[in-house]
DNA sequence: TTGCTTTGTGTTGGATACAATAATTGAATA
DNA sequence: TATTCAATTATTGTATCCAACACAAAGCAA
């Protein structure tokens, strides 16, 4: 849907990065002055990506007020963690309806990566954790399911970044593992189960006790995001 | 999501309606030049309106090519139909769980403007079957369900205009009116297979016969597949 | 013809420039 | 000291401009 050979690709893409991986916080300004700045583009272009991030709810683009990065309130949250249910129920009942042998194969070796970096490399961890649940879409063949996934999940991630106290532990790895092992078998009940539960704790551990989160530099936040130049 | 005190939105507004009512056809090119002179705008409005629909998936934006209306492919038509299902099934499901008394009033108000222009203004009566499922799921009170079935209902309309013969069959509106009356009587199941065999319906319309409409693009098509083509 | 290059025209990608709006500062007054 | 309001500054909204690219037609070779 998004061509990567535009300019703007690259700062939609880290921008969206930055937002998923918590670097840069709900509530956060995002001029567009600086932030052409740091990936040497106009502003024409850093606008670009701004606009589509707000159409895809990761980022608030007010008239003559600019953009920041979304606060999505309380009540919101619910309601995209009971869209994200709803979705990844579907996701569940379309894939047990298909062959698991490819799935399952594709899915463990997803595990197998996120096993590797549990408790050291926690960006990474929590990268590949939301990773996890796309990939289980993108399994179904739906591109629109995948891409509603891909975005409801990118939104949960703001959600945690806003009201959860400790986002290393917004997925736990047993519990994919646990949900691999219900398609492996074809018991659709219990992958259904497991799902629901996972989710379920996921949305727990974010919405329990809420507490807000504060600002930083964007700039040095952003250039650590910056695609490295590559030119001979 | 979208600001509308941006001088971008009468344009983004414009096209969408003008694309959901099939005035625009599946292929046609957008040029910035000719609608901005048409909305009196610069070319970078333009490009603002015709990014954000590119993001809903109502317009094909090409990198150095343009834009134009989205062509959906036969596999992608029936991907958004299957999601179209997925998503107005949650919203049933919500409804049955709510107080039907103050939704089958706000509906039977929605039906009764259906029904008034039955068979009169075509482009209206078009317009209200779509809005009508709109209606259905922002009664739920999700924002965000809400969102996703305008958005899809929107691509549903594209569809139509690339692959069915006759676009006022779209929606039946007896079909909405005794959706209605088992909402009316609290009658989940019977709730359900209303909507799903409506829905059905309206896919059977649209998808039964596409190689009569798609045969209407094939100059044009093929006009696009220039170089060393083999012909048939 | 057929295939390949070239040139010309139109359109887009992106930067810059200027206008309009919001945010901020600071001085004057109570 | 707190408050108001005007002036300044910062940031966004939009138009315009130039370079880059795509497509089409014309020329050229075989």
């Amino acid at each position: 849907m998004y061509k990567s050979s535009t300019r703007s690709f690259p700062v939609y893409d880290s921008l969206r990065q930055a937002i998923i991986e918590q670097a840069l916080k709900p509530g956060v300004k995002l001029p567009e002055d600086s932030i052409g700045e740091t990936f040497g583009v106009s502003r024409t272009t850093v606008r670009n990506a701004l606009v589509r991030l707000d159409a895809e709810g990761l980022v608030d683009l007010q008239p003559n007020r600019g953009a920041s990065v979304a606060e999505p309130t309380i009540e919101e949250a619910y309601d995209i963690f009971e869209m994200r249910q709803c979705l990844e129920r579907e996701v569940i009942q379309r894939l047990c309806k298909m062959d698991p042998k490819p799935i399952v194969k594709t899915l463990k070796a997803h595990l197998k990566e996120e096993e590797k970096y549990l408790g050291k490399d926690s960006t990474r961890s929590i990268r590949l954790a939301g990773e996890f649940h796309i990939l289980l879409a993108e399994l179904t063949g739906s591109k629109i399911l995948a891409n509603y996934v891909n975005e409801i999940v990118s939104r949960c991630s703001l959600i945690l970044a806003r009201f959860a106290q400790v986002h290393s532990a917004e997925c736990g790895v047993e519990e994919h593992a646990e949900l691999i092992a219900a398609l492996a078998e074809g018991d659709a009940e219990r992958a259904n189960a497991c799902m629901h539960s996972h989710l379920h704790g996921v949305q727990d551990r974010a919405l329990l006790n809420p507490e807000d989160a504060q600002s930083d530099n964007v700039a040095a936040i952003l250039s650590r995001y910056r695609p490295t130049k590559t030119k001979p």
